[in-house]
DNA sequence: GTCTTTGGATATGAAAAACATATGAAAGGC
DNA sequence: GCCTTTCATATGTTTTTCATATCCAAAGAC
């Protein structure tokens, strides 16, 4: 049974005549009367009654009605659904992101929230490879990830929005701020320090280049603890465990009370992220929309 | 969005491959691709993200797919349903029944409920002009009354199946039965005692033949009731109130308690009844079965 | 590396379906 | 009785759908 015919045929029961019916369906009464028949044909059941003049529902016809309008209104709504799924004005925008990116996600959060409030947002958290994988297997469709992205497989082509280059500043406790003289802390003066870096395995380049900075500067750096989790190096930083060093827009993301934040003078590296996604995977419409303007922003 | 769409849209989603789901269809690959193809461009949303081989639903393609899972299923059940109420499996039987009829609905019925158990039967009690005019409402599809039937729209023609003729009988209160000799009753005899009779209107013409029948036999017939409704009759016979004249087979459907019966001997008409229905109707598939059977029955 | 296999897209012509125009029959309004 | 309305049928045209042939890209075999 095809929803051409079954449009027609409701048509006519809506407009009790297939004359009129097949005025409002902008076509020629002949035709329709031949589609009618051929629906009763194919049901091998005769739908309305040819009274003298007038058509009227059989038993079988009327029953039919109730369907009819049941399946082409589903068939309408799921025809707008899709469109508007694709239009990005519902649906679901699954991000991945890494703690110390999470700043980058609050505006966007926000303006999805408040433009398009049928869209669902389901986020996942995690460091750049777990999330690169997570992309891969297709759980999420774009992470917001720090570079360099160390990817290894190449068979995939990534498309990406590169969120601008940061520095990276010293988190201390407010409790230890005092042995820091002026707004800014020299490299130099972080040997004495103990520090709070991203893990190793998490942050990947991230963890090389700074330790590579410190090796450049000439200066030892005494790291007190190597952790996964943005939040967490926040988190202990303010606990007195030690001095955090992670990018600025992370402090802008996370609660900073017991916090002292210096810039690290002469340090030559900086923080990179980005909103990476798989070239050629069709984007849902809530995510495209949101690179498009996030390209807007950012640039492309 | 057409049905034919929707289908090769699901199959190709189900097998994960165009070439695959040709097969399934039984149609070359060429077409079918095509018919995606013009499925995403009529929705304007891409579907499948085309890998390097194997097809990946999108985010819109997932959505689409539930719903086409649901659309496909209802439109095959109203399938079903639709013809499995015009082969008179299920739907609703509406019949129109007049009381002293009563008795030769009794069987049919039992007859469709053990069968057909999801049919439903609509009965509507009337006398012969009221359930005509049901007919002509679309209120009921047939109707089992006595004749004649008196029809004063002439436009629309009946088909009917004869009931057998039977003979009248008299339904004596068992209190009052003494005064008959014998296993019949003359008509002579009948002056003698109160009757209750159908009402003229209800009857119609068989008022006018009962009465006729008593005027050829010279008797002047003592009417002590006219009254609308068969059971109705054999209630008032059965508390004494006179003795009932009725088709014989309205005593089997209704219960004769305190009631004797005696066939009248020399009364020379006979009360006939038939199934009747508009010709040019089409019928409802449990109507159509029941006709056909009882047709075997009591002969075309 | 080359060769084969497999799956998808495109081009073109043929078959089928849907449609419009013209026309006829039956029923209701005047 | 005549005109209008409405459904049905007949016939030819347009549109849609399909199959065949061919090409291209990727993956697996060797």
């Amino acid at each position: 049974m095809d929803t051409k015919r079954l449009r027609y045929f409701k048509t006519i029961a809506d407009e009790g005549q297939i004359t009129r019916a097949a005025r409002k369906l902008q076509m020629a009464q002949p035709p329709l009367s031949q589609q009618l028949k051929l629906l009763e044909e194919e049901l091998n059941v005769q739908l309305f009654d040819r009274g003298k003049r007038s058509l009227q529902l059989t038993a079988a016809g009327a029953a039919l009605y109730e369907k009819a309008k049941i399946i082409l209104g589903t068939i309408e709504d799921t025809v707008h659904e899709i469109k508007a799924m694709d239009s990005g004005e519902m649906g679901t925008l699954s991000i991945g992101v890494n703690k110390s990116c999470f700043y980058y996600l609050l505006e966007p959060m926000r303006h999805i929230r408040a433009n398009t409030p049928n869209v669902k947002i389901q986020l996942r958290e995690g460091d750049t490879y777990t999330l690169m994988q997570a992309m891969a297997e297709r759980d999420i469709e774009v992470a917001f990830v720090r570079f360099p992205l160390n990817i290894e497989d190449f068979t995939v082509q990534y498309d990406a929005i590169t969120l601008p280059a940061e520095r990276y500043v010293l988190a201390v406790p407010t409790t230890h701020a005092r042995s820091i003289e002026g707004v800014e802390v020299q490299m130099q003066h972080l040997s004495g320090i103990p520090l709070l870096l991203l893990h190793r395995t998490s942050g990947r380049g991230q963890y090389e280049r700074v330790i590579g900075a410190f090796h450049r500067a000439g200066v030892q750096p005494n790291i007190a603890c190597e952790c996964p989790d943005a939040a967490m190096l926040l988190s202990l930083a303010s606990a007195g465990i030690g001095a955090a060093i992670v990018p600025e827009s992370t402090l802008q993301a996370f609660p900073t009370e017991g916090l002292q934040v210096f810039p690290i003078a002469n340090m030559n590296v900086k923080a990179e992220a980005a909103i990476v996604w798989q070239r050629e995977r069709y984007l849902s419409g809530p995510t495209r929309r949101m690179l498009e303007r996030m390209r807007g922003i950012y640039g492309g």
